[in-house]
DNA sequence: CCAAATTTTTAGACAAGTCTAAAAAAACGA
DNA sequence: TCGTTTTTTTAGACTTGTCTAAAAATTTGG
């Protein structure tokens, strides 16, 4: 239906755009690792197959068609990642390039399939939401544990930092989704933060801490 | 590692030369539904990369590392398959296409992770071999229900027209892969053939005949 | 054995997607 | 505000893989 290119822009666009409302093309561009010259190029297929709303300068939105196509891929994205966990053993560092291609497979029914095979998850290893095959998710709000004021807890729910090297850290800390944790110590001089993790206690730096979510 | 269609000749080539030592361009333009032009093309290109043996006009046979990638295909391919319907619980006849996008996924962990998933099947719903990961398997020798003589028996074990047409109706008459079958009949006027399968009787065609394969 | 039919290759073109270099538009800032 | 910087677009080129049409080589059969 969609070519492999533009499946991955639109992708892009629809991650950017949760950040910002207009997505521009040197965004797009730092996050296909692509020129500029070679975004406008693609914006403007993509906008004659009304995937976009785009005019010239002005930055791009998806279209309600758009969305709805880039969330079948996410959907396929975080299916395919909770698979290569749960079932095939991979560990959450080493899924994504492997989900990066099997995303592109196109047949619908094959994805629904694997959603019952698995009994409909809803979320993704890495605590992402996989939305259903309408597109449809809730999105829960996870905040960084760096908000967290000082014996305040939470649930560690996702990550911002989707690194292998990150989430290699965390695996290392026993900082798994799914734990509960709390502040047991903010160092003033550096905002690093001490965290009660069941027994334990864990030192992570104001870096970590911007990049680590939990549920509250 | 190869591109899509590189992949896709090689898979060819290897097909064509389980039936002819040296592979025309027509065959493989056939194979590929392409244009001969297409395909004296990529033959240019593969016997640059050294995986294929080419002289023009003198067709073309697989280089040692031609044969391996192939082979690695086909094991992808093959696995696919088996999980789509051993696990996925779709149809002999429904996963051909969705196995054609699948067997180009990259990862050689994936596929080995699928493979022990699986516990290592050796043959893929249509009865093929599936490689091991060196490319390794062992070749039955099968022969067309078509060859067995009156009163002859053996045990249906793959086919050798894959279309979903034909494994539809196969289904349809319980002619299923590891069913014993027994020629009762055979018909002189037009050499139809009547089988027993189980306690049924069974009335096929010679051409259904020569296109399902028994082991003895 | 040679003319005709068939197969294969070459020549030239095109679409998708990318690039670099240069031009145009927009945004910034003194 | 107006010159400078940054962003975006255009222009032109390249690669991969495909096509049609025509030329060349091979095969076939009388
Ligand atoms: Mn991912
Ligand atoms: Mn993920
Ligand atoms: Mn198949
Ligand atoms: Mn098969």
């Amino acid at each position: 239906m969609n070519t492999l290119a533009e499946e991955n822009y639109l992708k892009a666009i629809y991650h950017l755009s949760l950040n910002d409302l207009n997505v521009s093309t040197n965004q797009i561009a730092a996050a296909l690792c692509t020129k500029a010259a070679s975004v406008t190029d693609m914006l403007k297929k993509l906008a004659d197959k009304e995937l976009i709303n785009y005019e010239r300068y002005q930055g791009v939105t998806l279209t309600a068609v758009g969305e709805k196509i880039a969330l079948q891929i996410i959907r396929r994205h975080r299916l395919w990642e909770y698979f290569l966990v749960e079932k095939l053993n991979f560990k959450w560092d080493e899924v994504h390039e492997m989900a990066e291609e099997l995303e592109h497979i196109s047949s619908v029914e094959l994805v629904d399939r694997l959603d019952k095979f698995m009994d409909y998850p809803k979320h993704d290893p890495h605590g992402d939401p996989i939305p259903d095959r309408d597109g449809n998710f809730k999105k829960h709000e996870l905040i960084p544990v760096a908000s967290l004021k000082l014996n305040e807890a939470g649930i560690i729910s996702g990550v911002r930092d989707h690194s292998p090297g990150f989430l290699q850290y965390l695996d290392k800390q026993q900082l798994i989704i799914g734990k509960k944790i709390k502040i047991t110590d903010i160092i003033a001089y550096d905002n690093s933060m001490i965290l009660q993790v069941e027994t334990i206690a864990i030192h992570i730096s104001r870096d970590v801490a911007k990049n680590l979510l939990v549920a509250i």
